[in-house]
RNA sequence: GGAGAGAUGCUCGAGUGGUUGAAGAGGCACGCCUGGAAAGCGUGUAUACGCCAAAAGUGUAUCGCGGGUUCGAAUCCCGCUCUCUCCGCCA
């Protein structure tokens, strides 16, 4: 949710950023300028009644002590008339507050000034690469046919344990599957990130506070008896410990990892995009989540790729690193770095992590704030990236390792796993 | 799930419907004292939104959350949430 005093202080400038990411805001933008100057009198109006109500109040109790009966009833009957004004002022002052709440969430936050123009992922920029791409026999195998001939992850029970895109692991495909999420967890905190085992279904104040609430309702699974919601990424129980909170200057940076479990619906998905391993209902990531002040932001976003950089460069995948176009960066974000992996035997990019600085944007919301070196509380920044989602990870791992011999599991992931070899 | 008790500031803790944003203590910060420290003494110590060009200042709201009674509510009433104790169930 972007600041009221942000739209306020230039709203040239706010609408000619938020044409970047296509949204027009030529309309909204001063209808949100106008409600706030009624809530602004109506407060001032408002305020000054109450100040008289409370100050009359105040010398009817002094009238009953010294027996002026006369002047308390008289106090009693200004009172009845202004709290009739002020009822009134109060009604206009909420509903200015709940219109201006309401038309706030449908603004996506501004583009950072190096987010390239764009419409699709067509017109993401390649920011780096990295890695060789393994030239492949003919007969080489996609993930969902090496998954069956191995054994590793079995589709058809999953559809029938719960349905389409919940897979079962077996044998060394559930112990490659914790070997990564080890590897991932520990890499992370070599990297000074703090482990943290959150909630895997979190309530709607949670849900609104990190932006799934309320456009996204339809993509999380929603628990209706007690009305909450299957986290779509640990990003939301993980950012949501700093919900209401005002941190100190030397807590910052707040780096903080987990590992879970993802929900996702994914209504209206098809095809190839669906295809084994490649867009599932449930799946594990280890997501990095990252707190900091506005002004070292984007330094912590490099030192979140960097870092992702080196997950990808030690499973020895051939990477490359996106940065994101306005109009394919997701709504809340004002600058995402993508990662990709090659996927050999499918001849495509699979997206492994989304890297993004949210900048107050997030914060505003969760009410995430930090005392300045003046002792004011002023907005933190909020970054978080995957470190990394593992279906698609494992699905270039396979792919891409596969051998006569059976399938190469790389050098740093041995030991987590207890082999060298899927065969 | 059943019965009961409770929820006050950074923490503990007081609070008779009328200067109670809230006593007192602790913590923390700053200052004095000290060679340095401790002790001691002094001062300060919530958030949000208004007003003011801004600082100073000042207004309003907030004692779990929401509503009600009242001229006036931390205090009385109703609903909800959470915590604790006992019983039941249970990895």
């Amino acid at each position: 949710m972007l600041t009221l005093r942000r739209i306020n202080e230039n709203p040239e400038e706010v609408i000619h950023q938020l044409s970047k990411k296509h949204f027009d805001g030529r309309e909204i933008i001063p209808q949100i300028i106008n409600l706030d100057e009624t809530r602004r009198m109506t407060q001032t109006h408002l305020d000054t009644i109450l100040g008289e109500i409370n100050s009359i109040s105040k010398s009817i109790g002094q009238f009953m002590k010294e027996g002026k009966e006369d002047e308390a009833a008289n106090a009693r009957e200004k009172v009845r008339l202004l709290k009739e004004t002020s009822a009134e002022l109060g009604e206009t002052l909420k509903d200015t507050e709940q219109k201006i709440e309401v038309l706030l969430v449908t603004i996506p936050n501004l583009p950072h000034e190096s987010v390239p123009e764009g419409r699709t992922a067509e017109d993401n920029l390649i920011e780096r690469s990295g890695g060789d791409i393994p030239s492949l026999d003919d007969n080489a195998l996609p993930h969902w046919d090496l998954a069956k001939k191995y054994e590793l992850i079995d589709f058809e029970l999953g559809v029938k344990i719960t349905g389409a895109g919940f897979p079962v692991y077996k044998g060394k495909g559930a112990r490659l599957q914790r070997a990564l999420i080890n590897f991932f967890l520990d890499s992370a905190r070599d990297a000074g990130f703090m482990e943290v085992q959150p909630p895997y279904v979190v309530n709607s104040d949670s849900g609104f506070g990190t932006g799934q609430l309320p456009d996204k309702e339809g993509q999380m699974y929603h628990v209706g008896l007690d009305d909450l919601y299957l986290i779509p990424t640990a990003e939301v129980p993980v950012t949501n410990i700093y919900r209401d909170v005002i941190l100190d200057e030397k807590d910052l940076p707040v780096k903080n990892t987990a590992y879970s479990a993802c929900f996702r619906r994914e209504a209206g998905s098809y095809g190839k995009d669906v295809r084994g391993l490649n867009r599932l209902h449930q799946f594990d990531k280890v997501e990095i989540v990252c707190i900091d002040k506005p002004e070292n932001s984007y330094n912590r976003l490099d030192e979140m790729v960097s870092y992702v950089q080196t997950l990808v460069e030690k499973l020895t995948l051939p990477w490359r690193i996106l940065r994101l176009c306005g109009g394919d960066m997701s709504f809340t974000s004002a600058l995402t770095f993508d990662f990709e992996v090659y996927s050999t035997a499918q001849k495509r990019w699979l997206e492994v992590s989304s890297v993004s600085n949210f900048e107050s944007y997030q914060a505003n919301r969760l009410k995430c704030r930090y005392r300045n070196a003046d002792r004011k509380t002023e907005l933190c920044h909020t970054l978080n990236g995957s470190a990394l989602a593992l279906p698609r990870i494992m699905a270039a791992l396979l792919e891409n390792n596969q051998t006569q011999d059976g399938i190469r599991i790389p050098e740093p992931l041995v030991p987590y796993c207890g082999f060298d070899l899927i065969d």
